[in-house]
DNA sequence: ACCTGAACACCGTTCAAGT
DNA sequence: ACCTGAACACCGTTCAAGT
């Protein structure tokens, strides 16, 4: 009945007295079933049992399953700068590619953050103080102002979008790759018949089969990286 | 008991006799409550009613709920080539940016692919047809090889991230816009402390409360994209 | 061949009642 | 203050049985 509050980082953990539970444990629980799990199966019901609890209990930390899933978000995002790490850099460039590359192992370690990201509100204090870092290596770079942030989202987003890329790939290759020998036949006949109505496609698919899908996910985010920080570079207001 | 098909692609829908029902329609029918609900609140049970029908029904044209969301993911994506066209452009650069535009334009449509996205396979006839358009794109303008999948996909990834970011960034606008008048101050209060923090972000969120959300949305998403087809160009192996 | 109806094993969330 | 137990209104999926 009463409003719903705007979001979880308003609304402080209560004070505590004899409890058996912490928001903490919690949302732990939560990244342990989701990592486990890969973003299936986690249920209020599950994290109540493995913390030997009543499911309607975890309601007194927290109002929400989808709040649970917010804090969680912000649980994993802390992993980032704790591997960037915040001291000095030689430059902005390998600065921006470090925090990037924290960024991409994290969501690999974590993939169901991406769908997790996408259409909720993200203002957690681990999502500001990667915000705040980023930002601060691109004005120490000579970015100002809406520059700044178009910058800085250009690299997040090239993170993101090649991360949920390569686990797309992953995920297909584990299905093509677990058929029955009745399915593999059906499935060379569909790939012989991309091929033959998509030519560019198949070739590149054909080169797909000898190429080790981790180091090649590398590759590409290093390529498209590189492409992005020349593009930065050249539009750097620097002491020129 | 038997084992799963390993793609929905790779079964052809049955031949018909006196069917009520038929997957162009069940796909839509999930299409139109995705849009209209924002993703969530899409059930077999919901499709089934609003189509005048059993649930159980439904399993005679899919054989899951995860399938008939990757027949309605290649749906959409087949909005893509049909709004960027497929005939002959000026030049590479205008092609490409018109494929992510149209790209764009039909993920902020359909929000909810970018959750469906992720961790999925994705082999429909639609996205098959979209990749060869991109590398049709690419190779005319020089590319070759593994560098004509890596440009593409920096292309797409920066695509994917800067909607994922524009939703996420609305869905945060809608949450503190609709807070009660009691949590305005809390929530006003909170953005006090996150300015004292965080001074870059500080700074950067007091200058994004006199933006349109919308043009400053479009503005970085062509900004990265000139960054990116910048870096292209510079490594163009175009007839020097 | 296609659909119904009912069932199974789950969900998230609420809320009285206990301690 | 914190947790239990039971309930409510849902899920996806299966499968006999109908036509």
């Amino acid at each position: 009945m009463t409003a719903p509050s705007p979001s979880v980082w308003l609304r402080p953990e209560r004070p505590a007295r004899d409890r058996r539970l912490s928001r903490r444990q919690i949302v732990g629980c939560a990244v342990a079933i989701l990592d486990a799990e890969r973003g299936k199966g986690l249920s209020m019901r599950r994290i109540a049992a493995e913390l030997g609890v009543t499911a309607g209990s975890l309601y007194w930390y927290v109002t929400t399953k989808d709040e649970l899933l917010e804090l969680a978000l912000d649980e994993v995002l802390g992993e980032v700068l704790a591997e960037a790490g915040t001291g000095p850099r030689d430059g902005w460039r390998e600065a921006l590619a470090a925090l990037a590359a924290a960024n991409r192992a994290m969501l690999l370690r974590h993939p169901w953050v991406l769908s997790d990201l996408a259409g909720r509100p993200n203002l957690g204090p681990n999502a500001l103080a990667l915000s705040e870092a980023g930002l601060a290596v691109l004005a120490g770079a000579g970015f100002a102002d809406a520059d700044l942030d178009a910058a800085l989202a250009a690299v997040n987003d090239h993170v993101l979008g090649a991360v949920a890329a390569e686990t797309s790939w992953r995920a297909a290759l584990e299905r093509t790759g677990a058929g029955t020998a009745e399915w593999a036949e059906e499935t060379a006949e569909y790939m012989r018949r991309v091929a033959r109505d998509h030519p560019l496609l198949g070739r590149r698919m054909a080169a797909a089969g000898d190429v080790d899908v981790e180091r090649e996910c590398e590759r590409r985010f290093a390529f498209g990286l590189d492409c992005l920080l020349d593009g930065l570079a050249a539009r750097r207001p620097g002491p020129a």
